[in-house]
RNA sequence: GCGCCCUUAGCUCAGUAGGAUAGAGCAACAGUUUCCUAAACUGUAGGUCGGAGGUUCGAAUCCUCUAGGGCGCGCCA
């Protein structure tokens, strides 16, 4: 716990004990949980508290009286308060010694990357399975912001304690696997110079093009005089290993990786799928009807059972999934993410129908929906990408914006609300583009600790030797604290609410909080070592937690712009 | 028709599990550099939080109704 949060319980803490010793309420069970938020207006103070008015109806008193009596019975030496002031309907603001605030430096400086984790998680085994799309084509702007907002959540979760594992599912077993053979047949006899229809669902992409070349450049017409069978199963390996190198490397290259890749094809092999039908039968949960095997999905809520088992005997896209859903269990997971594009959200009901079928809580799941993205030009709507006539995908996104933009852009707005993407701001290397001011505020810490080292100032990170913090005290420089102190909150809060937009938000403000300082101040100073020491000292720990924070987005902090 | 999501400043969005006078950025306007990176800072202006009811000490936030936009409602994946 850092000392910002020592504080605040502390101050919670005394709050409680005033609450007793006024008498207010007959046993500690009544109390509500103290709450302390930080006001908007400095006027208001350092921290607030509604407490009175909560105590209102329970205390059977008008609320500034209430306050009235915790104020008066506060222990304000050991809540390391100042001053303590009454406002509006019964807000208690409390204004706090700084001394503990400078405190923070020497933490950070201790702690380094590690400054922010925290054991909110208490290491609870928790999957999040993001992007999965059909190993068929390319990757797109949808796709990309799913890779981002799922990549800066495990981050996230992993600071604040969790263990995560980050997980790929690979449809490799549906229809889609079979039209992706399909066209690299028909593309390869086109490689032959022989004509041979796509199928009807065929997939066009280029790359389809170029895998046919590559087998004829690298086995010929080998292919050509093999069974229809034959010649598929090898088109379909094929096909999926390059198709998922490809998408390794792309969101590789994108700062994406997973721990693993889980094929759904495996499900079948290894029997878990009637695995799960058995269970599922056994619970009582199925029936058959019209030649089909059902899902009672309406016993958990869901609009409408739901078909299993196919009167053709195939199965749903549902029915393996479910399997894998039942294996993330058994592998011993205790909480799951899904990150689905917002078409499938009506699919939840059925998903959670079912691991509640399977003896699981439906919170037990957690669907983060990733909301359309559109991309803006010149003010204009861009649907179809310039080079290909399609749809703007992710590698291109990434070779014309950069990787840094693109990964801020997706993170710094809420995952579920459509996002308006605007190409020239993010491509801008300029004031309005937030991803550089950010940087820039890193790259500027870097310019004045170089500066600073030419000069033969250095700070000890080890011993923090000469270091003399209580010479922060101007109002920047306790701003700046203040700030850095709630950077642990800020990863809890993020984690908490599985929004990483919060953490871009966070070192935004951080970013802001830093440059008006340096517009206000001067850390170099000759004259001062001492004061120069301890401003150099607060300029690396801000420097430390940019980078880290940004890190959780997937940003690189430069060190020169 | 039913279900889910969205609607906050001219534009793009925040809004800390119901709290004080609803905040940023961009755009607009006015300023700041003999000084560590002006990719920066400071200030001004801009709002009946889509609308109407309700719940309570208190609502952008919770409930109901309603208007506009998006998505979904397969023995597709």
């Amino acid at each position: 716990m850092s000392q910002v949060e020592q504080v605040k319980e502390q101050l919670k803490q005394e709050i409680v004990e005033a609450i007793k010793k006024a008498g207010l309420v007959t046993s500690e069970q009544e109390i509500p949980a103290v709450v302390i938020e930080s006001p908007k207006e400095k006027e208001h103070g350092d921290y607030a508290t509604n407490m009175a008015m909560q105590l209102a109806r329970i205390a059977r008193k008008a609320p500034r009286a209430i306050a009235d009596d915790i104020v008066n019975n506060l222990n304000k030496e050991k809540a390391s308060v100042t001053k303590v002031e009454i406002a509006g309907p019964g807000f208690i603001n409390f204004f706090m010694k700084k001394d503990y605030l400078s405190e923070v430096v020497a933490t950070v400086l201790q702690q380094g990357a590690n400054y922010g984790s925290t054991n909110y998680g208490q290491g609870k085994r928790i999957q999040v399975e993001f992007v999965s799309a059909n190993p068929t084509g390319t990757l797109h702007l949808g796709h990309a912001r799913g890779a981002a907002v799922g990549d800066s959540l495990c981050n996230i979760l992993e600071k604040a304690g969790f263990e995560v594992a980050r997980e790929y599912y690979i449809n490799d077993a549906g229809n889609q696997i079979d039209n992706l053979s399909k066209s690299i047949e028909s593309r390869y006899f086109q490689a032959l110079g022989e004509d041979k229809p796509m199928p009807e669902d065929g997939y066009h992409g280029k790359d389809i093009i170029g895998f046919a070349k590559e087998i004829v450049d690298t086995y010929g017409d080998r292919f050509k005089n093999q069974t229809e069978e034959e010649r598929l199963a090898f088109f379909r390996e094929y096909g999926l290993k390059r198709e998922l190198d490809k998408l390794q490397g792309d969101l590789g290259d994108f700062r994406v990786r997973f721990d693993n890749w889980y094929s759904e094809t495996s499900l079948y092999t290894t029997g878990k799928v009637k695995e799960v039908l058995a269970e599922l039968a056994e619970r009582g949960e199925t029936y058959e009807q019209d030649g089909a095997l059902w899902f009672r999905s309406t016993t958990y809520g869901d609009d409408k059972d739901r078909v299993l088992v196919k009167s053709d005997g195939s199965y749903t896209y549902l029915t393996p999934d479910i399997s894998y859903h039942k294996d993330k269990f058994a592998r011993g997971f205790e909480e799951l993410i899904n990150i689905w594009g917002a078409d499938h959200h009506g699919y939840i009901p059925r998903m959670k129908a079912a691991i509640q079928a399977l003896g699981y809580g439906a919170d037990q799941m957690n669907v983060q929906i990733i909301q359309m993205v559109n991309l803006f030009e010149n003010g204009e709507k861009v649907k179809m990408s310039k080079r290909t006539g399609k749809a703007v995908t992710m590698r291109e996104l990434m070779e014309e914006v950069g990787i840094d933009a693109t990964r801020y852009f997706f993170a710094m707005r809420a995952a579920d609300t459509h996002l308006d993407f605007d190409l020239d701001l993010a491509k801008s290397q300029s004031t309005e583009n937030p991803v550089y001011y950010v940087q820039y505020a890193h790259a500027r810490i870097c310019s004045m600790l170089r500066q600073a080292s030419d000069n033969g100032y250095t700070i000890d990170k080890a011993s923090l030797d000469g270091l003399n913090l209580d010479r922060l005290n101007s109002e920047k420089e306790l701003d700046l604290m203040k700030k850095l102190g709630e950077y642990p909150e800020a990863v809890t809060d993020a984690a908490k609410k599985r929004a990483p937009h919060r953490m871009a938000n966070y070192v935004y403000d951080l970013a802001q909080t830093l440059h008006s300082f340096y517009n206000a101040e001067k850390v170099i100073n000759v004259d001062d070592v001492e004061l120069t020491i301890a401003r150099l000292a607060l300029m690396e720990s801000v420097r430390t937690t940019i980078a880290d924070a940004l890190s959780l987005v997937g940003v690189h902090a430069p060190e020169k712009m």
